[in-house]
DNA sequence: CACACTATGTGGGATAACACACAGATAATA
DNA sequence: TATTATCTGTGTGTTATCCCACATAGTGTG
């Protein structure tokens, strides 16, 4: 999913550049190294906490080998991921789209490293009306794609199907095929019980598409989890890729 | 939900004005007149598709009486809304968003009239970041918002709360509380089978809450739907409301 | 008025997911 | 190494929703 042939000067050497999220990558131009000097590397530790209902978010992440949870809890406690976000894109659009909080939290669910951005420095910078303002909004429009998808695949397919377009697009996220995870924490993520993890894992197990251990899940064929995946996964991948290639 | 307090020149007295939709509502300064000149007033009827997955869409459309459903239509034929569109909102987020196009379909749901809008002319109004732009920016989270909230939704609550949740957003988006729908209607937009939905019509019918004939469904006790309703009906609503009150 | 069409009501059986309870296995720590 | 935490596996029973079939009741039309 990060493409970067467009930008050849900025490709990772070193271990930690801004060119390693696929947003920032296109910012190679002179005029936006004023920016890209302003961003700070974070590390994002599992559980942390980027925001919550009410609570002014202070900066935009761009994690590059992070990835966040986008998700809403209930009264009753239970929660629900709507979105995820990796190196394709940004954390705190609600920053630029203008109501400053949102009703969902944002946590990190694979520990990693982003670059943040002070939320005025991001504002300012959508307010130029360049090439940033385009990126962003693009950006907005494949979040609102993959929560609506969500919202859908949430009613219709079975906790199998989900499990494994939720590993895939944790997999396209992840530099290894070995995710770091517990059943606990995806069941939390997909708001379902964890035995129902249990029970799904152990199908695509036996079936030979994935291995696991305690607090890890390794994907042996990715075709297979593709073959048992809902049509979710490649309809949301299809539109970020859509949106967000060649944008100029 | 149309609150106009902050336009007291603009409310409809005619039987069509651009101010009974609430973002339209804030045109009312002299230097917007000419785009509101370039409005232009359609009848939706029920069943209508504003757009379709790939598809350009031409014009942004601002609803009055009318309402629309943005929904995703699965490979198997099954669909589940993700969004409805009244006259709080607007139908094509994405001409200014920049993607053209989306993944799901708008159709609309209970016939009545909307102001549409010639894309260039949006996208030029939203390029000159004005309090249009402002104003679109915010409804787009607006939008998001409940798109994701229908997907914790989803995944939770029960066929009667979601009902209840759907009932009151459809009756704060018309201006009488005899909603002209079948079952049959409700069901699609829910995703779920239509005896789902007279099972559950039947139960606030049995409460009190609502009676209905063929085609029709009558609210006659609005806070007894609340207090049957999961939370996401007043997370959305407030949501709404913070985001699209006196906006400047 | 008769008819066709569509909407609504209801029942029986299947299934996916839930809730709870507990056993076994693995990792971290003392 | 022993101990404790936590994670994973499994069983039993319950429930919400689905699927299918068909009965009943409105509504509009010729």
């Amino acid at each position: 999913m990060q493409k970067v042939a467009h930008l050849p000067t900025m490709v990772a050497r070193s271990p930690h550049s801004p060119g390693q999220n696929h947003l920032l990558s296109y910012l190679n131009a002179a005029e936006f190294k004023p920016l890209i000097a302003k961003l700070e590397l974070v590390n994002l530790l599992l559980g942390d906490v980027l925001y919550e209902p009410g609570k002014q978010l202070q900066h935009a992440y761009f994690p590059t080998t992070s990835i966040v949870s986008l998700h809403y809890i209930m009264e009753s406690g239970a929660s629900a991921e709507t979105a995820g976000v990796g190196n394709e894109g940004v954390v705190g659009v609600s920053l630029f789209l203008g109501g400053g909080t949102t009703s969902g939290s944002a946590m990190v669910r694979t520990g990693g490293h982003a670059y943040r951005l002070e939320r005025h420095l991001l504002n300012d910078e959508f307010h130029r009306s360049g090439l940033v303002q385009r990126l962003l909004l693009r950006y907005t429009q494949a979040l609102a794609t993959q929560m609506s998808q969500t919202a859908a695949c949430n009613r219709h397919h079975t906790v199998e199907q989900q499990l494994c377009r939720w590993l895939l697009s944790t997999l396209d996220r992840s530099s290894s095929s070995e995710l770091v995870m517990t059943q606990e924490l995806v069941a939390s993520m997909l708001g379902v019980r964890r035995e129902g993890i249990t029970e799904a894992a152990g199908n695509l197990k036996r079936a030979g598409f994935i291995s696991y251990r305690r607090g890890h899940i390794s994907v042996l064929d990715r075709t297979g989890l593709q073959s048992q995946s809902c049509e979710c996964y490649n309809v949301v991948k299809m539109e970020i890729d859509r949106l967000l290639t060649n944008v100029t």
